[in-house]
DNA sequence: CCGCCTTTACGAACATTTTATGGACCCTTT
DNA sequence: AAAGGGTCCATAAAATGTTCGTAAAGGCGG
């Protein structure tokens, strides 16, 4: 991939560290993104009003506002990706974040190849204008939400309206990680979050119907201690 | 006037302030009207790709592509009734919209009843082709709307009064999922959605009279949990 | 009386919920 | 570094609760 599909992406990196920071410029840069950092999350908001990234990369812990509450701000206003650095063990705040409205988690120590991938991933992800599509077309899937018919590789499956509905929510966000307790409100209702029990079972039946291999899913995808996300494939 | 007129009406609302937005999707989805929202001008041309409405109301003053900007491109594309938001005093874009193709304009703040009147007003002047048609001639089906008579493989069938809606209803949307709930309100009336066993009976004595085994249904199948679907044959 | 609509009842079919089991992963202790 | 305990995940299968299809009886109007 050539750099100069980079340019004009605007990120912003929100980190305390310095460390950090400086070797995100330096290497964001010679990708051919565009970068401004912020030292906390309210440097971050003041930035982003004169400045409006495609994508935005926070670190959790910070002075004056931290990840999660930066993420709650940001989302009042915007739909820009947000993805969040996280330390290992930082379990409890990742959830909180991504609840907030964060797309996607990368844990410190990571490669930049890895978090360059996940950039590319939300960059690639297009600005939901198809929230009110009567039809979701993406890699492989074909999914129909009048005839409430999908069809996967051009093979057509039949899904329980459970099943169906589990899958549109998913499909609807490709790329992003939905944590349980989102999905459980969205598809069993706000006071279904203690039992986590019924995802297990239907991302399992959903598997069967729409993976080729089961045992190593290659769509929907489990994110461990956090959630599930959905890759349309190629 | 009966809600179920509107319906597969679709309306495409342009406007910028979500305030606007939501008050006309919530008000013209409970008129039976399919709503789809765009944020501005080029949104719109972008949702228009794939959605074609029966009537475009569109704001004056938005971002990226405005009003006026919107009716000039639409109409190069398409006959579709504009309706143009304007505010007291925008006297000047006003008549530059209708010079651009606009066929009418709302003041606001405005009555919903106003809005509504306008739209009916535009709606009357094209009417959809289903309402056109006289018959509705689909696979293995031949239905005369006026005679009310139907025939299935060359077959002439006897249908009561209700059988007959309820076929129409569905053959007018060939491969889409009817729920139990808008049968229910398409044929017996808004106010007799909390009995679904109306259905089943029908729909089995539908099926005794066009299936040719209707033990298994080729024709008229069922969703389960969702509701019905029809399907012409070859 | 006859045709059509409404209502009821019940076994079968189906989706959902619950339960159980084994394996993977993470963390702590030694 | 290895072992152990705990939590989470995947899967199968039984239990539960709805919904579906069908037949048949009652009601109403022409």
């Amino acid at each position: 991939m050539s750099e100069m599909a980079n340019e004009h992406r605007r990120i912003l990196v929100v980190d305390d560290e310095a460390q950090i920071t400086r070797v995100l410029r330096t290497t964001l840069s010679a990708q051919g993104y565009d970068i401004r950092v912020a030292n906390d999350g309210e440097m971050a908001l003041e930035l982003m009003k004169n400045w409006t990234p495609h994508v935005l990369i926070t670190d959790l812990a910070m002075p004056n506002l931290d990840g999660v509450g930066l993420c709650r701000q940001v989302r009042q206003m915007s739909q820009v990706p947000i993805i969040v650095l996280s330390v290992r063990g930082q379990d409890r705040s990742k959830v909180e974040a991504l609840d907030a409205g964060a797309d996607d988690y990368v844990t410190k120590p990571f490669s930049m190849n890895e978090l360059l991938a996940r950039i590319r991933a939300q960059l690639r992800r297009t600005p939901t204008a198809e929230e009110q599509a009567s039809a979701i077309i993406a890699g492989d899937f074909s999914i129909d939400l009048d005839a409430r018919s999908v069809k996967v590789r051009g093979q057509e499956v039949h899904l329980t309206p459970k099943e169906f509905d589990l899958l549109v929510y998913l499909a609807r966000r490709p790329g992003k990680v939905v944590t349980h307790r989102t999905l459980l409100a969205a598809i069993w209702g706000p006071n279904s979050t203690e039992q986590p029990e019924y995802l297990r079972v239907f991302v399992g039946q959903l598997r069967k119907k729409i993976e080729s291999d089961s045992s190593s899913p290659k769509y929907l995808l489990t994110e461990p201690w956090v959630g599930y996300r959905f890759e349309p494939g190629s």
